[in-house]
RNA sequence: GGGCCUGUAGCUCAGGUGGUUAGAGCGCACGCCUGAUAAGCGUGAGGUCGUCAGUUCAACUCUGACCAGGCCCA
């Protein structure tokens, strides 16, 4: 190791700091000298493994994504300064609806015919012409924040390498079993030949008039309800808005645990069964004739209100069956078609009913129900068949009521056309279900294990939230019926139906005979091959592509190649060590990590997680471009900086994944309290230096060297390193950030308001050393705490402090860890008790209206317990006296030895803590009793229990620790009292006072010329006074020299005259003052 | 409709395991200090702790219902 060069020394602080220009000129430093790299190659050897969630591309970041970067950013920069090595790659998700949205936009294409017409190969390749092309705006407003994060080796899920991993990925589910094809019910845009996501469902919902439709469906098992009746039939009664899938029925669905009445109208007619509650809605007046759960009722079978798909009969169709969706509205039984509705589809599922669609893709009816209403729907619109079906139920007699409903019902939001609802060919993955004939457990119960090891920030996000998600997770639909994305890669004989699964591009050129270097859907659609199964037919591929939550939930392994490259590696780094996101990822990235570690590794994929709330405009609404009700990021960086806003995120609610309101004034107000009181900190640190030319020496000096004060605020830094570091281990950062600045606090409304003195005076060389060396340790320290946080105001300080040669950086630092040695509790308490009693005296001043340049004669400081008080060694230190005594500006301090019994009055409290629960029910009374003794009553019985006698109230026998001894000031006194500590202020003035009092305001005066005149601080003047006061005259000779001294005065006359031209009043005194630089 | 979260001063938020005087910052009013100075500090006013029940000697805190807002899922 070199020996340490000399100490360049400091320079002069700007007068008034810009921050947002000062932040540049370090990212400038940081790009010239290449640091984030240098942090992360010369680390360490421990490996920190972070995960970065892809962000879509498309638009700008906006606060949520910049408020979840700096919380990627923190952590790992304090754990790269505490010795790990942590690789910081930014990921892309660039597949994906909002791309496809936004290329349609600007091909002018409508429905997936138009882009099939358009080419899908052209259509892809504009997709990929635009992903990127926000991607520089990106880079500039995560670098202007401050976060160190690598872009030029970053990821992106449309890249070769990641889509073979993410087929390999499906790969190896596939192979475990873990893959199917079925159903699933989703909005679909009838006009466009499309189904849509459900986020694109609720872009358009409309108010709407709708059929409402009341059916009644015979009961054809043996019941005995109808025995003897005039009309012996029993009906279901079930309830819809849309009739056009009535033809689809294959299931009457009833609540397990709701009642039911098989019921008949008084007037006659059928019985019909319907909700218990809702009968008399129905059928008026009425006779019982039975009740029943909805579990007894399952079972029931009854005749298909149409007979096209009577054939059912025999897959289990048109029977009763229960699930706890159903509420009791309308009927109490809902009419289930399986191929139209979600609930009706997982039902179906559940209880084995069939599906039927007779539905096209263009929404209108097949051949499949030629056989009902006499062939006229065939070729219609479902909804304009509407009319006629419930017409021809009219004519049957199962039209039980009829009636039009208002209700919100989703449109297509680009074609305008009302949405319906229709199963589609769907993949999924097993979470939920387990291949059939296998004796796994479901996925699901896995991953609730593997969740519970992993640290959830704020936990409730967690055991709760993600927790009951996964607990209820379902199968997880993974394909999308769209065109720019990664492609299952799966192969399917048009022949006999065999499926064949792909993993890998060498696989893929194996069974193709032919090169493939890209492959999305344009370039691996036309790939076919022959069957070797039936010999017959070729293999063509599925058409779907996969979700793009998959590929992000695939990035631990795809963002690495594996496992064609890095297998080692990726296996070593999985779970992660830390990743952060918002709390809408419960159900997206953190679900899809999960799902595929589980699946692949039996893993969790990550240990550490901080959840972040979302970021709301100032009013509380979403943020909304097109409101524009908040202010444009870059513009909020340009004004205040990136630290300024780094620290108003990282301090607010969003951290523990609460919503947070957004507002400039926010940020100001970050500025106002936290980065100029640093700076301040740091100006008049450096400002003195420059002035004294004062370097830090090799060799510090002692801690035993230096004073109370000094050791006090090293004590105090010391601490907030250890709770920095202890939280910062259990990732939480909102314990972390306000200890860090409520340590400004200490720093420069205590020790440096306390210390500014010594910084000037020169009496004492050894005392103005040991308060440079330790302001310049305070922030050279603190510099190392604050860079994980404040980066750019870290760095400032570091370059500023301590930098040998411009490349240094305080980001290539060790962050600090905690000397026990120089924690001292008890000086810490010592010095809170002189703030508290520095306090107490001000207000007391305060109330008696005397300022502070007036000298008093005497502080009197009594603890409650006089000498035997823990607190009373503390307070009678001779320098913690001092202390007091120059906050106070009075002549002496006492700490008395007989405790404040001459100051205050004494009333007694029950400690409910301790007593309450023996006195139960008589604790009101004792304590009214308690309250109710005069001060002499109280004197007797703090006797009493000094000599640990029994003491009696109200027939209670009351020991030490059932009662609380307070003191309050007595009347007419100038004493204050706050918990243990009564300060009694002697406000008495006698004329040598009054003089004294009289000087320090003439000082005042004087230096207030002094700086109004311009001079500078080392200037000598002379000064010559006018006054018409005499008081104020013999104030000025006799502390004369004093004031020379204070003023740097070389000369003070000071003359009584008749009448004073120009005069200024200092505290009720006509003087003129005449202030004239001196050379000397 | 379901899960989770939130509701405390004009505003933004703190308030382990229930304990009798509910706190802080901002804003406002008043004052102080000034060799960090287009800074700094203090004091004060201001709250039926969302509503209603319940448990308890005692509820901001626990329980239930309801109201309002948010996220996710239906």
């Amino acid at each position: 190791m070199a020996a340490p060069s000399a100490h360049p020394g400091f320079r002069k602080p700007e007068a008034t700091p810009d921050f947002a220009a000062l932040e540049l000129e370090q990212i400038e430093r940081w790009r010239r000298h290449d640091t984030f790299a240098r942090q992360v190659r010369d680390g360490g050897s421990g490996e920190f493994v972070f995960y970065d969630g892809p962000p879509f591309a498309t638009g700008t970041p906006h606060y949520g994504h910049l408020l979840a970067g700096t919380l990627k950013d923190i952590v790992p920069r304090y754990w790269a300064m505490r010795g790990y090595r942590v690789e910081r790659r930014f990921g892309w998700d660039c597949h994906g609806l909002p791309v496809e949205m936004e290329i349609e936009k600007d091909l002018g294409l409508k429905s997936p015919s138009e882009v099939i017409a358009y080419g899908v190969g052209r259509y892809n390749e504009a997709c990929r012409s635009i992903v990127l092309r926000y991607t520089s705006l990106w880079r500039q407003t995560v670098e202007r924040m401050g976060r160190w994060v690598d872009f030029d080796r970053d990821y992106k899920t449309m890249d070769p390498p990641f889509m073979e991993s993410v087929w390999w990925v499906f790969r190896r589910l596939w192979d475990q079993g873990l893959l199917y094809r079925g159903h699933k019910v989703m909005p679909y845009s009838w006009r466009l030949g499309t189904p849509l996501s459900n986020f694109e469902a609720g872009m358009d919902y409309r108010k709407v008039q709708d059929p409402s439709v009341t059916a009644a469906f015979l009961v054809t098992s043996d019941v005995p309800w109808g025995a003897g009746a005039d009309d012996p039939r029993v009906f279901l009664l079930a309830w819809t808005t849309t009739p056009w899938t009535l033809p689809s029925n294959m299931g009457l669905c009833v609540g397990p645990d709701i009642a039911y009445a098989v019921a008949r109208a008084r007037s006659g007619g059928p019985a019909y069964i319907a909700a218990a509650s809702l009968v008399g809605g129905l059928l008026g007046d009425h006779e019982v004739l039975a009740t029943l759960s909805g579990t007894e009722l399952v079972g029931l079978r009854y005749r298909p209100l149409f007979d096209c798909f009577a054939s059912a009969a025999a897959d289990g169709a048109f029977r009763v069956v229960a699930d706890g969706y159903v509420v009791e509205d309308q009927t109490g039984i809902v009419h289930t078609a399986p191929a139209f509705g979600e609930d009706d589809h997982r039902v179906a599922l559940h209880w084995g009913l069939p599906m039927r669609d007779p539905v096209d893709a263009e929404g209108r009816f097949t051949g499949d129900v030629a056989s009902i209403v006499g062939g006229q729907v065939v070729g219609l619109f479902v909804k304009d068949a509407d009319k006629l079906l419930v017409r021809d139920l009219k004519d049957r007699g199962l039209l039980f009521r009829q009636a039009t409903i208002d209700h919100d019902y989703p449109f297509c939001w680009r074609s305008g056309t009302p949405l319906i609802y229709k199963a589609m060919p769907t993949w999924f993955v097993r979470v939920e279900s387990v291949a059939p004939g296998s004796g796994a457990r479901p996925l699901r119960e896995r991953m609730a294990e593997l969740n519970a090891q992993t640290c959830w920030v704020p936990d409730y996000v967690g055991q709760k939230r993600f927790g009951n998600w996964i607990r209820e997770a379902r199968d997880w639909a993974i394909s999308r019926n769209r065109f720019w994305g990664t492609p299952l890669p799966v192969w399917q004989c048009v022949g006999c139906g065999h499926m064949e699964c792909i993993g890998s591009i060498a696989e893929l050129r194996a069974r193709a005979g032919l090169e493939v270097h890209d492959l999305h859907k344009h370039f691996v659609d036309p790939i076919e091959w022959p069957c070797t199964q039936c010999g017959a037919a070729t293999l063509q591929r599925t058409p779907e592509v996969l979700d793009c939550w998959f590929e992000s939930g695939s990035m631990p392994y795809a963002q690495n190649h594996y496992p064609f490259k890095n297998k080692e590696l990726v296996e070593r780094n999985l779970p992660a060590a830390f990743i952060a996101e918002g709390l809408d990822q419960t159900r997206g990235w953190f679900y899809t990590l999960l799902v595929l570690s589980t699946a692949l590794f039996d893993r969790p994929a990550f240990q550490n997680v901080i959840v972040n709330g979302l970021i709301l405009a100032e009013d509380g609404a979403k943020m909304s471009k097109r409101l524009k009700n908040y202010p444009d990021p870059n513009a909020i960086l340009d004004s205040y900086g990136a630290d300024a806003l780094r620290a108003l995120l990282v301090t607010s609610p969003a951290v523990r994944a609460e919503p947070m309101r957004f507002s400039e004034s926010g940020v100001r107000e970050v500025v106002r309290a936290v980065l100029l009181p640093l700076w301040n900190a740091y100006s008049f640190f450096a400002t003195y230096a420059v002035a004294d030319g004062w370097t830090p020496p090799a060799q510090p000096l002692p801690l035993a060297r230096r004073q109370l004060l000094d050791r006090w605020v090293l004590s105090a830094l010391q601490s907030v390193v250890a709770d920095v570091n202890a939280e910062m281990a259990q990732y939480r950062l909102y314990n972390v950030i306000p200890r860090v600045l409520g340590f400004v606090d200490d720093l420069t409304n205590w020790y440096i308001r306390r210390s500014r003195r010594r910084f000037w005076k020169t009496d004492d060389d050894a005392d103005k050393q040991a308060a440079y060396e330790t302001l310049y340790e305070v922030l050279t320290t603190f510099s190392r705490l604050l860079a994980p946080i404040l980066p750019f105001f870290a760095e400032l300080l570091f370059q500023r402090l301590e930098a040998r040669d411009a490349a240094d950086s305080v980001h290539l630092q060790r962050f600090p860890q905690a000397d026990p040695a120089h924690i001292d509790a008890a000086l810490e308490a010592q010095m809170a008790l002189v703030r508290t009693v520095a306090r107490l005296g001000r207000n007391l001043r305060e109330t008696a209206r005397i300022n502070v340049r007036q000298p008093l004669r005497r502080l009197t400081i009594a603890l409650q317990d006089g000498a035997a008080d823990p607190w009373h060694a503390l307070m009678a230190d001779a320098v913690a006296c001092d202390m007091v005594a120059e906050e106070l500006n009075v002549k002496a301090v006492d700490v008395s030895p007989a405790g404040p019994d001459q100051f205050v009055q004494w009333s007694a409290r029950l400690n409910f803590k301790t007593a309450a629960k023996r006195l139960g029910a008589k604790t009101k009374d004792v304590a009214a009793a308690l309250a109710a003794l005069s001060t002499a009553e109280v004197r007797t019985a703090q006797d009493a229990m000094g000599r640990d006698a029994a003491w009696t109230v109200h027939g209670e026998s009351l020991g030490r620790d059932d009662v609380e001894f307070r003191a309050a000031p007595r009347p007419g006194l100038l004493t204050a009292v706050e918990g243990r500590v009564a300060v009694a202020l002697d406000a008495d003035l006698d004329d040598e006072l009054r003089r004294e009092g009289l000087a320090r305001e003439l000082l005042s005066r004087i230096q207030s010329a002094r700086k109004e005149a311009g001079f500078d601080v080392q200037d000598r003047i002379a000064v010559r006074l006018d006054t018409t006061s005499a008081a104020l005259a013999a104030a000025a000779t006799a502390h004369d020299g004093w004031l020379r001294d204070e003023s740097l005065a070389v000369r003070l006359d000071c003359a009584i005259v008749a009448d004073v031209l120009g005069a200024i009043d200092v505290a009720g005194h006509e003087v003129s003052m005449q202030l004239q630089r001196v050379v000397v």
